[in-house]
DNA sequence: ATGTCC
C-alpha cells in the first residue's frame, strides 16, 4: 500500500496522509489489500459511520470537515421544483428524457436549459440536452463522447461518377472502425493537435498522448459513421451553384483519449460532491474558479480539438484517393460546452447531442443510415440557447432495437432507398430513429434547411448483431 | 461512447 493507491481513490491534503497511516495499520494487522481498499472507501462514502472510535475515525473526522467545507462552498441542495425549460417536440420525447432534464434543471449552478426534439435517455443529462450553468461544468453534461462531431465535404464531382463499388473499396480502404481500433506506427498520420503545448500542461493528458496519436483518423463504434451520398441544394448557397454534387458526411469523436477524459473527470466531480441528491449523482459539476474545473476545461477543449481533427484526416484521405479538391466544407460539434452570453450574463452552456444554432451559424443534422441528413442554418432561438437536434434521436434503445427489429426489414428498408451498407448494427437500423422529417418539423423555428444529403454508401463498425 | 478501472 502506498500514496498512489490513495490518491487513486480520491483522497485529498490531509486526508491522504491519514489515508495511509490506517491502512498501514491495518496492513499491520493482517489484512488483505483489497480488503483495507474496500474499507477506505466504505470510510469516504459515509464518514459519519467512523466518527465514533477505530482506526478510520482520525481520517473519517477529516473527510467530515472536507465534505462540509465542499458543501458550503459548491451548495448540494436541488432546488425542489426544476427551473422552467423549453421543450421542442415533446410529443416525440420519452417520459425518462423529460425526467432527466428536470433534475438537471433542479441542480443549484443551472440557470436555463432547453430540450431538443430528439432527446433519449443518456447517462446524467439527457441526449438533446441544453444546459446553461453559472460558472460550473458539468462533465457528463458535455458527455462520455467529448467534442463528437460531424462533417461535410462537398465535391466537384456528379454523384453518379462515383460507383458503389468504387465508393464501396474506398471507404474500407481509407476509414477505420471499431473501439479500440488504433493505427500501426506506420501507419499514422500526423496532426497540428498532437504537437499542442496543451498535452504538457496536465499529468492525465501527457498520459493520453500516445493513445490520441495512435487513433487520430480512426472513427470508433455505435452511431459513429462516414458515407459517400448526394448532396442537393435547391438554390445557390455554401459557395456553390444550385445543383447535386458528391459529398462525403462523417460522424466522429475523441475516441478513447475523450472517453478518459470524461471518465476521470465526471469521477472527480462525484467525489467533490459526495452529498449531492442522488438522483443527480450523474450531473455533479466542477467549479470553473477550481483548479479541476479550470483543467476539465481545457482537457474538454483539446478534445474537442482533437475530434475535429480526426474528421479532417479522414476527409482528407477520401478526396486524395479520389484525386480532387474540397469545394466547400461545413462541420460543427454537438457535444461540448461554450462559454455564452445567456440574457445578459455569460454562462456555461453545455450541448449534449445538441447542434450550436446561433443565427447564420451552419450546421450538419443526419437522419439515419437511410433516411436524409440536413444543412442546416441556425435562427438564434434564446429560449433553445442557439441550439437544435443534432440528429433523428433514437425512438429504441440498442437492446430493444436488437430484440424487436427484423434483419430482413431492415435490409428491404435499405434497399428500397438504394443505400448500400458495409458494417452496422441492427441496433443502428434506421427503424431504431425517430423520423427525421417529424424531428426537423417540430424545430423549424430553431434552423432553415440550407441542402439536403441522401446517403448512397455507408460505413460504420459492426454492431451486436449484423444487418 | 469506450476494449467497458490509469
Amino acid at each position: 500500500m502506498n500514496g498512489k493507491h490513495i490518491t487513486k481513490l480520491g483522497f485529498e491534503r490531509k486526508a491522504i496522509g491519514l489515508a495511509l497511516a490506517a491502512a498501514t495499520a491495518r496492513e499491520g494487522a493482517g489484512v488483505e489489500r483489497g480488503e483495507i481498499l474496500d474499507e477506505l472507501r466504505a470510510v469516504q462514502k459515509n464518514p459519519a459511520a467512523y466518527l465514533a472510535g477505530g482506526v478510520y475515525a482520525e481520517l473519517a473526522a477529516e473527510l467530515g470537515a472536507q465534505n462540509a467545507l465542499n458543501d458550503s462552498r459548491q451548495g448540494v441542495a436541488l432546488r425542489p421544483a426544476p427551473l422552467p425549460y423549453g421543450v421542442w417536440g415533446a410529443d416525440l420525447i420519452e417520459p425518462g428524457a423529460r425526467a432527466q432534464m428536470d433534475v438537471a434543471m433542479r441542480l443549484p449552478v443551472t440557470r436555463a436549459g432547453a430540450l431538443m426534439p430528439d432527446a433519449h435517455v443518456g447517462y446524467g443529462l439527457p441526449i438533446g440536452g441544453v444546459l446553461a450553468t453559472d460558472n460550473a461544468v458539468i462533465p457528463y453534461g458535455v458527455g462520455v463522447d467529448i467534442g463528437c462531431s460531424m462533417r461535410l465535404s462537398v465535391f466537384p464531382v456528379r454523384p453518379d461518377a462515383l460507383k458503389v463499388e468504387e465508393a464501396r473499396r474506398l471507404l474500407l480502404r481509407h476509414t477505420r472502425f471499431g473501439a479500440g481500433v488504433a493505427f500501426e506506427k506506420r501507419e499514422r498520420e500526423d496532426h497540428a493537435v498532437l504537437h499542442e503545448a496543451t498535452w504538457d500542461s496536465q499529468p492525465l493528458l501527457g498520459h493520453l498522448r500516445d493513445k490520441a496519436a495512435a487513433q487520430i483518423g480512426s472513427s470508433g463504434s455505435g452511431n459513429h459513421f462516414a458515407e459517400f451520398g448526394t448532396l442537393t441544394l435547391s438554390s445557390a448557397d455554401l459557395g456553390l451553384e444550385a445543383g447535386t454534387y458528391l459529398a462525403l458526411l462523417s460522424h466522429s469523436g475523441s475516441r478513447g483519449f475523450g472517453a478518459q477524459v470524461a471518465g476521470h473527470f465526471t469521477g472527480l466531480a462525484e467525489r467533490l460532491h459526495p452529498n449531492l441528491d442522488p438522483a443527480a449523482k450523474k450531473l455533479a459539476w466542477l467549479s470553473l474558479d477550481a483548479e479541476e474545473g479550470q483543467a476539465y476545461w481545457q482537457a474538454m477543449n483539446l478534445a474537442g480539438r482533437y475530434a475535429l481533427a480526426n474528421h479532417e484526416l479522414i476527409h482528407a484521405r477520401l478526396a486524395r484517393a479520389l484525386g480532387v479538391n474540397v469545394l466547400a466544407s461545413v462541420h460543427n460539434s454537438h457535444n461540448l460546452a461554450w462559454k455564452q452570453q445567456v440574457g445578459g450574463q455569460q454562462l456555461i452552456v453545455h450541448r449534449k447531442g445538441a447542434t450550436p444554432a446561433a443565427r447564420g451559424q451552419l450546421g450538419l443534422i443526419p437522419g439515419s443510415m437511410a433516411d436524409p441528413g440536413f444543412v442546416v442554418r441556425g435562427r438564434g432561438h434564446a429560449d433553445a440557447l442557439a441550439s437544435a437536434s443534432h440528429g433523428a434521436g433514437r425512438q429504441l434503445g440498442r437492446k430493444a432495437a436488437a430484440n424487436t427489429l427484423v434483419k430482413k426489414e431492415v435490409t428491404a428498408y435499405l434497399k428500397q432507398r438504394g443505400v448500400t451498407l458495409i458494417g452496422g448494427g441492427i441496433d443502428e437500423a434506421p427503424q431504431a430513429y425517430k423520423r427525421i422529417g417529424d424531428v426537423l418539423e417540430r424545430q423549424n423555428d430553431l434552423v432553415d434547411v440550407v441542402a439536403q444529403f441522401m446517403p448512397r454508401v455507408v460505413r460504420m463498425d459492426s454492431g451486436s448483431q449484423d444487418i
